[in-house]
RNA sequence: GGCAGGGUAGCUCAGCUGGUUAGAGCACGGCACUCAUAAUGCCGGGGUCGCGGGUUCGAGUCCCGCCCCUGCUACCA
């Protein structure tokens, strides 16, 4: 079983290039993980809780829960469109994932009472936003939001949690598990975090009225809301049925994608909670970083700065727009979008160089040998591919990281090999000499060998187009069907029958006025 | 402020434990070819390797100082 998860997405506006690099990076792990044969599932969803969700709504004049129904229904048709292929979509709203949270909570009581206390948080708490502030959002003692209106000193009498005691289970566990957070940057800070020491957290708000009731009251009889942690966190887990028994049938997570910006709550934080409450931790945690623009604004999950996804969805096609994403936003980094850079590599490397290798390709065959591939044994091309596919494996499977990028670049190697190899051996002027005929099949068969491991590894990655050329070269059952390894290894096309079809990447449509650099 | 990581061709970056004329892709220029989405292949122009010292026969690659950038430095999801 490979349970891999993003981080649910905050209810508070529309799914934007952040949100999305982040989908599209684990919906390629996890496609690339089913085509290893692995039992995949994959769950996205979304945070629904808590008072910028709440404030949003009355502003609207619409309760809650219309809000977040809304705002999930637009992120769902957002993925249904980039091809996401989540098995599950959890939402924190729905009364599954309360009973679950509660289980937990309840799990922890009981194998660690102490572990839950009372205490007084205080903080600076700004009335216009009905939330206490950090000091990072305090500027000039009044809030950054609410200018105008004054800070106020407040106490309140939560629950809390006792993280701090997990400290030196943590840095157990990352010690013993050197593969539990990467990539490697986002770990050293963890563990320099862990090396100043843990506070212990809240886990319950007074004033909060939009979430999960934390099922004990407070010594004074209060009954109060559960704060973030334990109402997001949790989802991983109760998305698995928890606390139904069949939940050990998938938990733990083997992966959890997630940004950098919330690392430690999902290194720190959430191993501890399940540490706490006795239950087995996830295999790991992936940071990835941002997408910026040129001017080195950022988006992250609440930033609130858009760009139109679906105008940069619907530029070249949702395929070309998870290529652009994971070839030019480094997976362990930040990354920028701009349009001209899509441009670019659309037409170098999706048109040009892969698009029209299958394209020459195809109809050559069609051309000199009726449409069907002819036979031909594996040759050098194929050995100098395999190399690189060993490369696209281990950044696919993590072996030394998320590296996705890295893995498109060693498909492009294969590409670049495939256009050279056509040139080099002309089959066009083979044809013209009988004498020549078995070297041009030879060079033909070489270059849908290659067309089929390129439209198998690139699946992942173009998931829709892939498809395509699958159907193109005539070959049998779907692409996502096939299996890395031995199997593909041994997928012979001799005797296909190629259909030629529409182009891959067409570049003939004019694209429309950008409306950013 | 502290800790960490960076500043290499127009852009994005690779350059391991110091060693012949500093590399790749894209972009740009020329040539070749015609199967192909005027695509592809080949060749080429282009870099004071952030700045200043130092060690060394020799430094992008080590040491010191300085400048600049980014991340982290916990209760916003």
């Amino acid at each position: 079983m490979f349970y891999i998860t993003t981080a649910i997405d905050y209810a508070n506006g529309d799914p934007h290039l952040g949100h999305a690099l982040e989908k599209i990076g684990a919906d390629a792990i996890a496609r690339y993980h089913r085509m290893r044969g692995d039992h995949v599932h994959f769950l996205i969803g979304m945070d629904e809780h808590g008072q910028k969700v709440a404030q949003a709504a009355a502003a609207e004049g619409v309760t809650p829960q219309a809000l977040v129904d809304r705002v999930a229904a637009r992120f769902q048709a957002m993925w249904e469109r980039l091809g996401i292929s989540n098995d599950q979509f959890i939402r924190t709203t729905a009364p599954e994932h309360a009973i679950g949270v509660k289980a937990l909570i309840e799990r922890i009581f009981e194998r660690n009472p102490d572990d839950f206390y009372e205490k007084t948080y205080a903080g600076w708490y700004c009335v216009g936003c009905e939330a206490f502030k950090t000091d990072s959002e305090i500027v000039n003692g009044q809030c950054g939001l609410h200018p105008t209106r004054t800070l106020e000193w407040v106490e309140e009498w939560n629950w809390f949690f006792r993280l701090s005691r997990y400290r030196d289970f943590l840095r157990t566990h990352f010690a013993t598990h050197p593969t539990f957070l990467g990539p490697e940057s986002r770990r050293n800070e963890i563990l320099a975090l862990l090396d100043q020491g843990l506070e212990d957290v809240s886990a319950s708000r007074s004033r909060l009225g939009w979430g999960i009731p934390f099922p004990r009251a407070t010594r004074d009889g209060d009954l109060q809301t559960t704060y973030v942690w334990f109402d997001a966190l949790p989802n991983y887990l109760t998305a698995t049925g928890y606390p139904d028994p069949s939940y050990s049938a998938r938990w733990p997570a083997q992966l959890h994608v997630v940004g950098k910006d919330i690392t430690r709550f999902h290194c720190v934080i959430w191993p501890a909670m399940l540490h706490s409450a006795g239950l087995p931790l996830p295999a790991a945690v992936w940071a990835h970083g941002f997408v910026t623009l040129a001017g080195g604004e950022r988006f992250s999950k609440s930033a609130g700065v858009h760009v139109e996804l679906a105008e940069a969805v619907e530029r070249y096609g949702p395929d070309a727009f998870r290529y652009f994403m994971l070839r030019e936003v480094p997976f362990d980094g930040d990354g920028a979008f701009s349009w001209e850079r899509f441009g670019e590599r659309y037409t170098a490397d999706l048109a040009n160089a892969f698009g029209n290798l299958a394209s020459r390709s195809i109809a050559m065959v069609e051309r000199y040998c009726a449409g069907v591939v002819p036979a031909g044994e594996p040759n050098e091309i194929d050995a100098a591919d395999a190399a690189d596919y060993a490369r696209y494996r281990e950044a696919m499977d993590g072996t030394r990281g998320y590296l996705l990028q890295d893995a498109l670049r060693s498909v492009w190697l294969t590409v670049a090999r495939g256009n050279e190899y056509v040139d080099r051996q002309a089959p066009w002027k083979l044809a013209k000499d009988p004498t020549q005929r078995t070297a041009l099949e030879r060079v033909l068969a070489t270059l849908i060998r290659q067309l089929i491991r390129q439209a198998a590894h690139l699946a992942p990655v173009l998931p829709e187009r892939a498809e395509e050329l699958w159907r193109q070269l005539g070959a049998p059952g779907s692409v996502h069907a096939q299996r890395f390894g031995a199997p593909l290894a041994a997928l012979d096309p001799t005797g296909w029958r190629v259909i030629r079809g529409d182009s891959l990447f067409p570049k003939e449509r004019e694209p429309v006025a950008p409306s950013l650099p």
